[in-house]
DNA sequence: CTTATTCCCGTAGTCAAGTACGGAGTCAAG
DNA sequence: CTTGACTCCGTACTTGACTACGGGAATAAG
């Protein structure tokens, strides 16, 4: 098992070493115990869980909301767990939705612009109306 | 065709005021012109711009990200629109295809989560791995 | 051993996206 | 025709999420 100091966890993941510093500060990452008075080492799990950082915040989660949903990877108290899942999910499928329909509008929209000369052709607005 | 003061617009789309105002400064939107020292009226094409900017905002668009959406919706330069398009949509993939990975794994875990007493349940982080 | 690089840690600065404020103008109800 | 709510506009403040800085410690390479 390879363990990585600070500076090649945010090489291997593609996140600043001083945003590191900020989640742990955060509390969206451990900091591994240093060696008395030595360097902390991270293991593939620390990369793991800062890739799933920076997917949820691509998603449009905020660093608040990816907290909680870390929390249901603990495994601990499960039962909260399924209850905050169930709210995430309907947050997430909205979003599921709402992408959806951007997709479309704008696959439709590659497809069909040029064959349209001079007509208005982009809908896409009208794509995310069904709030 | 119903009009609406800035403070009605805000209403209906759930938008605060200034920050309609803000949206305006920074060219999300137009500001209607003002009989004479009046007061600027919007119809429900603002609104729709305010709603889609609103869900844009939710799926993890930047502001000017969302400037370039709102330019494909107005008809011209097809063909630049086209091209912009394409590159969105490798976007909007991209982020699609992350929340179905959330999406499974959060609904698995909702549904299994009970069962399975004293067991590690949430592999919620590995659900984004195949980055 | 020395020297360069990297780490540690605290503090401060930046940038995007709002949010608040205050004074002057406008409008609709009574 | 006044009063209260709302608009307009500019400027300033706040919040979330970084990003930079600086001085001292640790480790790796020569």
């Amino acid at each position: 098992m390879k363990l990585f100091t600070i500076g090649e966890l945010g090489k291997v993941t593609g996140i600043h070493v001083e945003t590191i510093r900020f989640y742990q500060r955060r509390g969206l990452l451990a900091e591994p115990q240093r060696p008395l008075g030595g360097i902390r080492r991270y293991g593939e799990a620390e990369a793991a869980r800062i890739r799933f950082i920076k997917s949820a915040k691509k998603l449009g989660f905020s660093l608040d909301e990816i907290i909680t949903l870390l929390t249901l990877e603990d495994g601990t108290h499960c039962k909260e767990a399924s209850k905050i899942a169930q709210l995430k999910l309907i947050e997430v499928r909205d979003r599921l939705a709402d992408l959806r329909r951007m997709e479309k509008t704008l696959s439709n929209l590659v497809g069909e612009c040029e064959k349209q000369h001079g007509k208005i052709c982009c809908p896409l607005i009208s794509s995310l109306q069904a709030h």
